[in-house]
RNA sequence: GGCCCCAUCGUCUAGCGGCCUUGGACGCUUGGUUUUCAUCCAAGAAAUCGUGGGUUCGAAUCCCACUGGGGUCACCA
């Protein structure tokens, strides 16, 4: 057997990040079997279709290096809907439905009110054929719904869960084609999936109570099975479903906040799934060969950037070679930063960056004015006179050599406290208390430059 | 509420009957390296394996109940 897994985004909205981690497992399984993975655009839902938002999917698996294949809308298939359906009534699997939107609202109302389950009544399942007849040559509106079956066991093997069983009484006669004439997501997945001859349904675990709907289709259809794989759903920290409202969901929104790619896919391998040697860092390709099913977890994982900033910073720091990081960097450094100084600067901050977006702040006083006070020039330790006495003595030294040991030897020499004179030094050369090592800078910074710092530092004493 | 899924440190997880008075990672704390921060290294706190029953010589691991959490019940996917 072929195996050939998709996801199927809807052009709703922002690319969410739960679509990324299906897209992952989707390929990886694909990719281990020496199969295809597909991508299909869900777009019937036409009230919520966002222009552009289909380009911003694909560009986020771009981005995330996961190879696929583009297929098809479905906004692009319509016909194929309404002759499935069609064959659907004929079976006596499906009917025409007139019930307005109206009347159903009313009815779900009542029905909660007296704390029965929201359902459809049936009204419209025994209508007559020529009285339908007559309401469709009339043009009324109607929809196709799904004739469930009143008593039946559904049951299915799934790749992560095991043996699941839901009984067909349970579930609505569910609403196949909408009045719109576009068909609703468990049509059109079904004769999709059968369309791309799908052999692997591996998608979130919110579709569980719908599945058997789809093995129904699929029977009456006379369609070859899939098999389906549930995977827990990311939570938030209040381990509700992965939310907007409550997180940051967007893909693209990652990228702008400088996180990698490689880094992001790596923590998203962790959720849920976790490596048969207990490993945390590993490239997309090992994930292809060690992945497996039997090692995924089914509770729902809680997204927790913290440890993605781990992992960010650990590929930045150890995973990507330098000219990757440079590269990586390039779309974050301000628009005055210094390019040819690049290679001469990220060796300073590299062990520093959590997010490529650090960078920025981490190196700007190498190429903007800094405004040290005179207080962050004391420092905790020394008194104004001292600070002035520190910056008269650096500014000697620095005019002879460049040398960090000689700095050093002129310290010891006076009997300073290295601390206190090196704090004064930092913040007149760097502006901050905090900087990559000093000598390393300066260095960097050049003779003029932090001549000249120095000196302003000592006027402001 | 009905149905379905799930339940090991704060978080991600290992564990699939004895090797576990639970191992790793993130985070946290402390110490070391260091003129600051970060890195790196070392150590530590952190789960009576949700609770209660079984099964078994033996259970985090199997079974049941309960509790808790989540998902789903649309002419949205």
């Amino acid at each position: 057997m072929t195996v050939r897994t998709r996801i199927a985004p809807s052009p709703t909205g922002i690319a969410h990040i739960g679509t990324a981690y299906m897209a992952l497992f989707n390929y990886a399984f694909a990719r281990q079997n020496d199969g295809e993975f597909l991508v299909r655009i869900e777009d019937t839902d036409r009230a919520r279709f966002v222009e552009g938002a289909e380009q911003v999917i694909y560009d986020s698996l771009d981005w995330l290096e996961i190879p696929y294949t583009k297929t098809f809308r479905q906004s692009e298939h319509l016909e194929d809907y309404s002759a499935a359906v069609q064959t659907l009534i004929q079976k006596g699997h499906a009917y025409y439905c007139f019930c307005t939107p109206e009347r159903l609202e009313t009815m779900r109302k009542e029905q909660q009110a007296r704390k029965e389950i929201p359902r459809y009544d049936r009204l419209c399942t025994h209508l007559p054929k020529e009285e339908v007849q007559k309401r469709l040559d009339s043009g009324e509106r109607h929809v196709i719904r799904m004739k469930m079956p009143d008593n039946e066991m559904i049951s299915w093997d799934d790749l992560v869960r095991g043996t699941i069983s839901i009984n067909t009484k349970e579930l609505d006669d569910q609403v196949l084609m909408k009045s719109d004439g576009f068909p609703t997501y468990h049509l059109a997945v079904v004769v999709d999936d059968n369309r791309m001859q799908i052999s692997h349904v591996i998608r979130g675990e919110e579709w569980i109570s719908s599945t058997p709907k789809h093995i129904l289709l699929y029977r009456y259809f006379g369609w070859q099975l899939p098999v389906f794989a549930h995977m827990p759903l990311l939570r938030n920290v209040d381990k509700t479903k992965m939310s907007k409202r409550k997180n940051d969901v967007s893909i693209p929104s990652y990228k702008e906040k400088g996180y990698l790619p490689q880094a992001l896919r790596n923590y998203l391998c962790l959720m849920g799934w976790s490596h048969p040697d207990e490993k945390d860092i590993f490239a997309l390709q090992e994930f292809i060969k060690v992945f497996s099913f039997s090692r995924m977890q089914t509770t729902g994982p809680i997204f927790d950037v913290k440890k993605l900033d781990w992992m960010n910073g650990k590929y930045i720091r150890e995973v990507l070679k330098t000219d990757e990081v440079e590269t990586a960097l390039f779309p974050f450094l301000p628009d005055d930063f210094p390019q040819d100084l690049l290679p001469k600067i990220l060796p300073l901050v590299r062990e520093r960056l959590v997010t490529l977006h650090d960078i920025g702040p981490l190196t700007e006083f190498f190429y903007h004015d800094i405004h040290p006070t005179v207080e962050e020039l004391m420092g905790k330790k020394s008194s104004m006179s001292e600070a002035k006495k520190y910056l008269e003595a650096a500014l000697s030294t620095l005019e002879k050599s460049f040398e960090e040991t000689e700095m050093l030897a002129m310290v010891d020499s006076k009997g300073w406290n290295r601390g206190a004179f090196f704090t004064t030094l930092r913040v007149a050369v760097t502006g901050r208390t905090v900087s990559p090592p000093l000598f390393d800078t300066i260095r960097v910074l050049g003779k003029q430059l932090t001549l000249s710092r120095v000196k302003a530092a000592i006027t402001l004493c």
